[in-house]
RNA sequence: GCCGACGUAGCUCAACGGUUGAGCAUCCGCCUUGUAAGCGGAGGGUUGUGGGUUCGAUUCCCACCGUCGGCUCCA
């Protein structure tokens, strides 16, 4: 499933195909409830869905309902008619959509077409298609016979509000896909089939990684004796990463005084999303939601000055956020998590080669868990903002000078940057073709002036310093949740919580069996024995079930050859060798941080 | 936070306006096994929580909590 880019996608047939489908489905819906109201149905990136205003919510049955009766439709093979209205002409025909009315005013007053997006010039058009006819800018297929029924299937209702506004009413709606063959719809399903095998929320509990408690509190996460494994090996290698990398490490406090929130002003602005003050001896204390201002009180232990910078502090600071209720979801959105974070102190001098050296990082360290795609997006100066705009120019083309130097393909998002500075975020693509957002790069030109941070120039003056923040894997739970996606819980061998399992074929192998154990375990794998009751096919469907990269078979013929049978997780026999010689071909994997081979 | 759906044993799921069932897992036996489930037995649920309707609710209604699909949000 990887996605087309959208200048190509806008303009192909498959596009023209899911916006007439969302036509096809509104006129099915309509038919079924005249008094309804529609609202907007483009092309999305596998399929369309379109908004309605209806009398009552939809159902299971009536999604059945209106497929069946769309797929009617498309066989009556309907041509797509275009149409250019004056302005009374189109208020005429839409004058019970009030929906299309407001579209048609914002057309002609704000030059939009009716997804918002500004236009050459205001047309009113339209494409009627058998009864139906919609306020549309195109473009279509011909005719319905275009589509093929077979290759159009509806997925699921859901709430979404009218113009994307909270304050605006909650409509429904409806997706669907829409291929060009019945064979890429199979596919298609296919593939959302696989989405939800290696759904992370399913995977972390048979595999026993985390879980989640409704009596202790949504949203936040624990780490299993095996999660705890796998996060434990994450963050000794990012550790030792950043020796390598030249960062230093902090350590600082869960919660802090109002003080401190009211200085860095996220009591201002984003209070709403951090968890309610506690009272202690009469004084406001927050739970910290950034660890930025921890790393900045550090600073400010000593005047610092420019031979000491740049300064890299990192710190796997675990911060709590209010999430909306309705946001959370299993890993990738919690309320309590641990950011691999770090500020970058440094001179405006030095401002270019520590943003290339940040990137570089984090590709370096992206690549060592396996992901190989990288797309960078810069985010610009937005038209509120602190800081000095020459500071800003300097910093984006810092920014984009890193990400020419890497090679990387970039989007700019113009005046997308924070109030407080401007970022590069890096998504990597995973083994299923979905891009995820991991590395944030942010200059912050707030903080620095908030908490008055300087340093002594050559000169003997104050300086403002460069202040920047950076995460690489952004939360570990996240990140945990996309590796577990990624690999469908069949980890690296270096990563896996459980690398070797020895399974015994009957009880008199059992002490050989601990044999091995003890002697893996002193080369440093992780390794159990299965001495359970069960056969050994059992033993093996066990360990294949829980991913264990390497079930190593130990019977009459393992003891007396002091040996190991291999068996990898792919299914793949290697037979019986020497214990050492499965030692060498483990750590082999291990170092080369790949699968089991 | 909003719209909709859902919540039954550790897990996956079934049933029902009238004293909840299965498979897997667990425990206990028997079997001692050669590359994805050997056989038998036992234990385990005041059906998310709190109200209401009813002679009677797990089933119907309301509220709350949580989960799921989205929307808004994501410093």
């Amino acid at each position: 499933m990887n996605a087309m880019n959208p200048a190509d996608y806008h303009e192909s047939d498959l596009y023209r195909i899911r916006h007439s489908t969302a036509h096809v489905m509104a006129a099915a819906v309509l038919e079924k409830f005249p008094e309804g109201k529609v609202a907007i149905g483009p092309p999305i990136e596998h399929g369309f869905y379109y908004d309605f205003d209806l009398p009552r919510s939809l159902t299971e049955e009536d999604l059945v309902e209106i497929e069946a009766r769309m797929k009617e439709l498309l066989k009556e093979k309907h041509e797509f008619v275009y149409e250019e209205l004056s302005p009374e002409q189109a208020q005429a025909l839409f004058a019970d959509q009030p929906y299309k009315l407001e579209l048609i005013r914002d057309i002609l007053e704000r030059g939009t077409d009716e997804y918002g997006e500004k236009t050459a010039e205001p047309v009113l058009s339209i494409y009627r298609s058998g009864a139906f006819v919609d306020l549309c800018r195109g473009p279509h297929v011909e005719s319905t016979k275009e589509i093929p029924p077979k290759a159009v299937k509806l997925l699921n209702v859901a709430g979404a509000y009218w113009r994307g506004d909270s304050d605006r009413p909650m409509l429904q709606r409806i997706y669907g896909t829409a291929w060009e063959s019945p064979k890429e719809l199979r596919q298609y399903l296919t593939w959302l089939e696989e989405v939800k095998k290696r759904d992370h929320r399913r995977l972390i509990k048979d595999l026993d990684l985390l879980s989640f408690h409704e009596e202790a509190g949504p949203g936040l996460a624990y780490w299993h004796p095996k999660g705890a494994m796998m996060r434990k090996i994450i963050e000794d290698f990012w550790r030792d990463k950043h020796i390598e990398g030249g960062y230093d490490f902090a350590y600082t406090p869960h919660i802090g005084k109002a003080w401190l929130w009211e200085k860095s002003g996220h009591l201002d602005f984003y209070q709403e999303s951090m968890y309610a003050a506690m009272d202690v001896d009469g004084q406001d204390y927050y739970l910290k939601p950034m660890n930025c201002p921890f790393h900045i009180l550090i600073y400010k232990t000593a005047l610092r000055s420019y031979r000491e910078l740049p300064l890299r502090w990192a710190e796997l600071g675990t911060v709590y956020r209010y999430e909306k209720s309705g946001v959370l979801h299993g890993l990738m959105r919690v309320r309590g998590f641990t950011q691999d974070d770090a500020h970058i102190i440094c001179t405006p001098e030095q401002i270019e080669d520590e943003v290339l050296r940040v990137l570089r990082f984090s590709l370096e360290m992206l690549r060592a868990f396996g992901f190989e795609e990288f797309a960078a997006y810069l985010s610009t100066r937005p038209e509120k903002a602190v800081g000095e705009p020459a500071r800003w120019e300097q910093a984006q083309e810092a920014l984009r000078r890193a990400i020419d130097a890497e090679g990387l393909e970039y989007a700019v998002d113009e005046g997308g940057g924070a109030f407080y500075g401007p970022k590069i975020d890096l998504k990597i693509r995973d083994a299923l073709g979905r891009s995820w957002q991991l590395t944030t790069i942010q200059f912050d030109f707030n903080l620095p002036e908030r908490f008055d941070m300087t340093y002594v120039g050559e000169d003997g003056a104050e300086h403002r310093p460069y202040m920047v923040h950076r995460a690489l894997l952004g939360s570990l739970e996240r990140f945990f949740g996309i590796l577990v996606e990624h690999y469908a819980g069949a980890f690296p061998v270096w990563i896996a919580p459980e690398q070797a399992r020895i399974i015994p074929i009957a009880d008199r192998h059992i002490e050989f069996a601990r044999q091995v154990e003890d002697q893996l375990r002193q080369a440093h794998l992780r390794v159990s024995t299965d001495a359970s009751a069960s056969r050994m096919n059992a033993k093996i469907r066990d360990a294949q079930l829980q991913k264990v990269p390497y079930m190593l078979v130990v019977g009459d013929r393992e003891m007396e050859a002091a040996s190991v049978a291999v068996r990898l997780r792919s299914g793949k026999n290697l037979g019986a060798m020497p214990v050492a010689e499965f030692i060498e071909i483990a750590e082999q994997a291990v170092a080369s941080h790949g699968l089991e081979a």
